[in-house]
DNA sequence: TGCCAGGCCGGGT
DNA sequence: ACCCGGCATGGC
């Protein structure tokens, strides 16, 4: 079907009646959780395979420096920094990555967010890519929710929510699944904000690693009847 | 107590 | 192009 070895990925057009479906249950998310778009940013990157809980911890570390700033974190010590990294774990990983991120700011962007967010969207995401220690969930995490930049975001829940309701394949790339939002909502920041974001919800509750067929949602039955048969 | 969490990288097939 | 081990803390 597709010619590119990955057969199981269906276009979805009811893909906006699941959104409503989960808006209806579980309201308005409110995300990116963070105060203004460097917390965003930094959120991204502590938040590899990390509870949202630890990264609250060492946020809050960070507010308490007065520091909260890519020119105020960058002339920070490093033992100092990765101090206070500790909670949100992987610390001295991410103690080098947020590094990449500050070194690559100030080099291509004078250390300025707002001259950043002025490249186009696509070459953007080229750049980010490039950075050791961010990959297309952070970048496109960037991208949406400190940018506001119509990019779907795709996450460890997103890809078990889809697999469970037979969307997509397991194995399916990121850029697949990506896409197949992408062609299926209209295109529209709020909305992959407010989608992604309820992913996140439904998954934390109903589809946790133990439970990959997210046996315990009480949305299964219904989007299966608006699916039909798969 | 063990298992889990809003990934990514580097080295090996 | 995949597959895998390593990375680390805190909560249930």
């Amino acid at each position: 079907m597709s010619g590119h070895g990955y057969p199981a990925v269906f276009s979805v057009p009811q893909l906006y009646h699941f959104y409503r479906c989960l808006f209806a249950h579980f309201g308005a998310q409110h995300w990116w959780p963070g105060r203004g778009r460097f917390e965003v940013i930094l959120g991204a990157i502590l938040t590899q395979n990390t509870n949202w809980a630890n990264v609250e911890k060492t946020l809050r570390n960070l507010r308490r420096t007065s520091a909260l700033s890519p020119r105020g974190l960058a002339r920070l010590p490093r033992t100092e920094l990765a101090r206070l990294l500790r909670p949100s774990g992987y610390f001295r990983q991410k103690t080098r990555k947020l590094e990449h991120f500050l070194r690559f700011l100030r080099q291509c962007y004078q250390g300025s967010l707002s001259q950043m967010f002025r490249a186009p969207t696509a070459r953007l995401r080229a750049e980010l890519l490039a950075v050791n220690g961010i990959g297309e969930e952070t970048a496109d995490s960037i991208l949406l929710y400190a940018g506001r930049r119509p990019v779907f975001v795709i996450d460890a829940y997103t890809r078990r929510i889809l697999h469970r309701h037979r969307l997509a394949s397991s194995a399916a790339p990121y850029r697949r699944l990506q896409k197949l939002f992408e062609d299926n909502l209209p295109r529209d920041a709020q909305l992959y904000n407010e989608y992604h974001a309820l992913l996140v919800a439904v998954g934390k509750r109903y589809c946790h690693r133990r439970a990959p067929d997210c046996a315990a949602c009480p949305l299964g039955p219904e989007l299966e009847r608006s699916y039909g048969p798969a």
